[in-house]
DNA sequence: TAACAGTATGTAATAATATAACATTTATAA
DNA sequence: TTATAAATGTTATATTATTACATACTGTTA
């Protein structure tokens, strides 16, 4: 079951713009987005967006520092995430593969680092950017 | 058999710099670091760290808008890479592992998308962090 | 060697991304 | 209800990265 986080009055407006845009955004391209309901500093977005990333409702796209709505209904945290990333169009899709995720979540190697974490990001062209 | 680049004066400078450094550095580290050879704006940081990201002599820790190293000698470009980070210390190491870059690199799946590059960020508590 | 193309440099200005600091308010739970 | 944590509002500023334009260097090849 998972937990029911409550979003405050910004996280929600917030959430809700990010998941209704599909795809993902940066923060100031929300800040813009969210002006006309009364957020109105950076700090108000960044710090929704904190909060979001922390409860797994949303994740950072690293390479683009942009945010996106979590895809994967099981994603709780977002302490194994894993991405597609079109290098023409710039479309993203979260990779949801239990047999990836397994691989990553139970992967240890000499170091002796305990891994509780990590983000994967593939890059290369998507279907419809291929075929032009 | 691996292509020489040969290093421009200012690029030479940098990669020098960041190897030396043997860890990680940030843009504006580098740029201070530099000044007193010359390099004065961060443009000609930039410049240096895109060519050198290019012809894989350092990778960018994407997470912490750093550049490190290239650890793995036979790496040529930039294609195909993986860290771990600690999240107390902020150690990062780059992970030379066959089997898994065999796995991701040779990882498809049904969205039709072809991935030519990825990048991995393992986090977690380094040996000495764990013990502390 | 002259002409060209490609790469690299120098410099100033500015854009884009993110956080610090401080005051106040709202929600949660003991 | 009172204490605590979480969220908000606001201003200012720090950090990261790029645009635009002028100049110089490097390696080809005619």
């Amino acid at each position: 079951m998972q937990k029911e986080h409550n979003l405050s009055k910004n996280q929600k407006i917030i959430f809700d713009l990010i998941d209704k845009s599909g795809g993902p955004m940066k923060a100031y391209s929300i800040l813009f987005n969210v002006q006309k309901k009364g957020i109105k500093a950076p700090l108000q977005v960044y710090r929704a967006l904190d909060k979001l990333v922390e409860i797994g409702k949303i994740h950072k796209i690293e390479s683009r520092n942009a945010f996106i709505a979590c895809q994967n209904s099981s994603c709780q945290v977002s302490k194994a995430t894993a991405f597609s990333i079109c290098e023409s169009c710039e479309n993203v899709s979260e990779i949801s593969n239990s047999k990836l995720s397994k691989y990553l979540s139970n992967f240890s190697d000499s170091s002796g680092m305990k891994y509780s974490k990590y983000n994967l990001e593939f890059f290369g062209l998507c279907k419809k950017c291929k075929s032009k």
